[in-house]
DNA sequence: TATTGATTTAAACTAGATTTTAAACAACTG
DNA sequence: CAGTTGTTTAAAATCTAGTTTAAATCAATA
């Protein structure tokens, strides 16, 4: 019962970061057992199946990872404010984990049955709440008006999309890892200035 | 000799859009076959394999898709004209081919050895000229000076991303396809204002 | 210590995929 | 017309994947 957490975990962990790495369909179920250094059986014997492992993995990673971010934009923050959290948070957890973007791009197209559970995601280019929050500002005139769902767009294209392109990017400006780093910490003062400058008036 | 032409011509038609559609791993030769009428061992008489079947697609996708943009970007326009007209050509063409941004998203980390193949994309994002032409009109005031790199960034990550996380957006907005495309369409110039009003002092 | 249930193992099974082979066919050439 | 060449077919070989089985091991406890 104590080696049980234990071996399935490792099931677990393996499967993740290969799943990442090499895609769901380009890893098998032996590579997961040997990185894992388990038997091949006990994959089935603990999760049924590779596709219900991949369920269990891919639930995991979206609530590890939204969490947080949900919390920002939700939160009673000023507008300004809100989306500098919200940038800086996002690209401090793209950064800690790049494979994240190109895996959810990869499942996005490999299993749209699975779309509703990735509403999830979807939320996090915009709740409710932040989007009343950009129409009420701009009534107000704080900022300019703003459709709010091109702002979403706007602002997840810009944070996360380098991040889905990251090995075209390190080649073609013959980057290592650590410029790439650099590069995307600059963007998080870029990204802000300009989605704060479109949306004032000038 | 005749018929050649039209066999080798089903098939790679009938790959190049199940690979589009379901992903390169989830389309088998059999798939293809079926899909062309044509016999199984056929796609290994005229492509030896199924890898090289791909790469052939892939190559011939990037060359079809890639030329007029390049040209508007090494075109002697001014640079609000051509990022107008980039960003028309663009759009129209994925949206022609919304596939397209899934599918080379997939290839990217599917083949990274390709990844010098994939230069020409890259390019896609900023030829030399037209970065030097961001650097000499920041020089000349006309408009204040970018940074290159980030802007190129910037401009394809705004382009091309929602076609990514397309069947996200149709869901989450409980969108028509041609809902999207008319959202797409908005975004021609909500981008292109961006993109100029981000460029310039205020 | 014997029993029980959970865990692990090696091997087998099944299904499906890619690739190969060899023979049949058609069209053209000398 | 015979033969060569390129094309197509059906079948088989080969390989790899996911899953299942049944026996072995282990740990806890009665």
């Amino acid at each position: 019962m104590a080696k049980n957490k234990n071996t399935e975990q490792k099931i677990f962990d393996a499967a993740t970061e290969l799943f990442m790495e090499k895609g769901v369909d380009r890893t098998s179920v032996r590579d997961i057992a040997s990185k894992a250094g388990i038997n091949l059986a006990l994959m089935n014997y603990y999760f049924r199946s590779k596709e219900n492992l991949f369920d269990a993995i891919f639930t995991n990673l979206v609530k590890e990872n939204t969490k947080d971010l949900l919390q920002i934009l939700d939160s009673d923050l000023g507008l300004e404010e809100k989306i500098r959290k919200y940038v800086d948070a996002y690209i401090d957890m793209l950064t800690t984990n790049p494979l994240l973007v190109p895996f959810f791009m990869a499942i996005i197209h490999r299993s749209q049955e699975k779309i509703t559970q990735m509403k999830v995601i979807s939320n996090l280019y915009g709740t409710e709440i932040f989007s009343q929050q950009i129409v009420d500002e701009g009534k107000a005139g704080t900022i300019r008006r703003t459709d709010p769902s091109h702002f979403f767009v706007d602002m997840i294209s810009l944070i996360t999309f380098p991040f889905a392109i990251r090995p075209l990017i390190i080649d073609r400006n013959e980057m290592s890892e650590e410029d790439f780093n650099n590069f995307i910490v600059e963007r998080k003062e870029h990204i802000t200035g300009l989605l704060l400058k479109c949306m004032k008036e000038c």
